[in-house]
DNA sequence: GATATGACCGCAA
DNA sequence: TTTGCGGCCATAT
């Protein structure tokens, strides 16, 4: 029997991020819910901060469910994470993303 | 083993 | 709107 590994929480995390579209963005809590880890947003956050350089995921598309960035502001991933959004087009208004549970209701 | 910390979340007041 | 609290759980000390 060829013994399988089941999918890790990480890989999990990280196949839903994946998955995120381009000018879109989640939050760690959606991510985890997604992933099949309800309530552990936190874990979340933990893979992503843990990343190895060069994943190539869209890490920076996960933000906190108040819209705005977790990485602090002023810090290389906090920038780095704001201009990527930016460059694909996302919505940022007082230094938020404007996050509903609706769905994106046709803003400015 | 126990304690503290952290790229968090949802709810109540 | 903000603040406080409980929940969650892997890592580090």
């Amino acid at each position: 029997m060829t013994v399988e590994a089941a999918p890790t929480e990480a890989e999990r995390i990280w196949q839903v991020v994946a998955r995120i579209p381009r000018g879109r963005v989640c939050s760690y809590g959606l991510v985890a819910e997604l992933a099949g880890l309800p309530r552990r947003a936190r874990l979340v956050g933990r893979v992503l901060s843990r990343l190895p350089e060069g994943s190539r995921l869209p890490w920076h598309r996960v933000i906190n469910a108040r819209g705005e960035l977790s990485l602090p502001a002023g810090s290389e991933g906090g920038r780095l994470q704001r201009q990527r959004l930016e460059e694909e087009g996302v919505c940022f208004i007082h230094g938020r993303v404007p996050l509903t549970r609706f769905g994106w209701r046709g803003g400015p």
